[in-house]
RNA sequence: GGUGCCAUAGCUCCGUUGGUAGAGCAAAGGACUGAAAAUCCUUGUGUCCCCGGUUCGAUUCCUGGUGGCACCA
């Protein structure tokens, strides 16, 4: 598992680390699985994937459903038929929920049926969420203590699957580790804040050169889908729509980037399992691989 | 050159009937189990432009300066 905040380097090394193991490249990236966007997610390119194999690219629609669970679901379906022919593979991306669910495993929850799902969104909208969490409170006191109750979706979601299934949502939750056939080491990429920030403001300046205005214009319609809820395409919808310049907007891209990079780095700290590297520590990285591949299976 | 207005947090500003100040944004920290690039929580920050004067006490009132803006020449 290779892994670190946005425009830290993870993709530039993961080449470098796919072709000495042998291993195509599964991507862990929530957004750069739709194809519509592949400028303002920093996908791979064409070429790039032709010189590794990738998966996990490309490979949904904007309009399509999808979730961490499903994602766990697939990756642990493909590598269960990749590991026939590979000793190895090589995991990258910056998705913490993503890398979680394939890593640790998530619960095993019904998905949400939509008319649950418009339904609790519509009374949220009309009522507030104040009711919901009271409801809260009557149908799954246990969650309802523990709960952000001041999260919308934290609340709406415990109250989806209350309604849909007849059972507490906390009935669901084990938070339990799952175990799995095979062993994970993870290296996390890191970089000084200065460094990361200036090649973040750099890389957006980049995917403008690169057509990202064009991009985010093609899918502009779609612009209330949760798909493209995406730092780089919401601030410049919002210029779109008239309510700010688009150099204002630019500056909110980087803005966004910087703070998802810090949320991202925040989630990892508390991971004990991730060796940190600078990403120019390629023989160090590659010793510390090649190391813990070494150590015998018990 | 003249007149008027303004100068307070990194930025935009509120405010102090004279007792050394607070909002938003930015910034930083945190949470996170089926929408997660999502969603949510917490927290500072100050020569109140400068020199004097009045006053027990001036960021606040007054004189003068400096800088900015507007209008008139």
């Amino acid at each position: 598992m290779l892994l670190g905040p946005t425009g830290v380097g993870k993709t530039a090394l993961s080449f470098a680390l796919a072709e000495r193991l042998g291993s195509p490249i599964l991507s862990a990236d929530s957004r750069q699985l739709y194809a519509e966007i592949p400028i303002g997610t920093a996908a791979p390119t064409k070429e790039e994937q032709e010189r590794v194999k990738h998966y996990f690219i490309g490979t949904h629609h904007l309009t399509d459903y999808y979730s961490a669970a499903q994602y766990e679901i697939d990756v642990l379906k493909l590598t269960s038929e990749l590991f026939q022919s590979h000793n190895t593979l090589l995991l990258t991306g910056g998705s913490m929920m993503y890398i979680d669910a394939v890593c640790k495993g998530i619960d095993d929850i019904p998905t949400v049926d939509d008319i649950t799902r418009r339904t609790l969104l519509d009374r949220y909208e009309q009522e507030g969420l104040e009711p919901l969490v009271n409801e809260l409170r009557l149908l799954d006191p246990e969650y309802y203590h523990i709960v952000d109750q001041k999260n919308p979706k934290r609340v709406i979601h415990a109250l989806e699957i209350c309604y849909m299934t007849g059972r507490t949502y906390t009935s669901f939750r084990t938070r339990s580790t799952k175990e799995r056939p095979f062993r994970i080491i993870k290296i996390g990429l890191h970089r000084e804040r200065e460094e990361l920030y200036t090649r973040i403001n750099c890389r957006v300046d980049q995917m403008i050169a690169d057509g990202l205005i064009e991009e985010a214009r093609r899918v502009y319609s779609y612009r209330h889908l949760n798909s493209l809820n995406t730092v780089g395409y919401k601030e410049l919808f919002a210029h779109f729509d008239g309510s700010c310049t688009l150099e204002f907007a630019i500056e909110k891209i980087k803005q966004n980037s910087r703070i998802y990079s810090r949320k991202q780095m925040t989630w990892f700290r508390r991971d004990e399992e991730i060796r940190w590297f600078h990403p120019d520590e390629k023989a160090a990285i590659t010793e510390y691989l090649y190391s813990r591949l070494n150590q015998s299976l018990f």
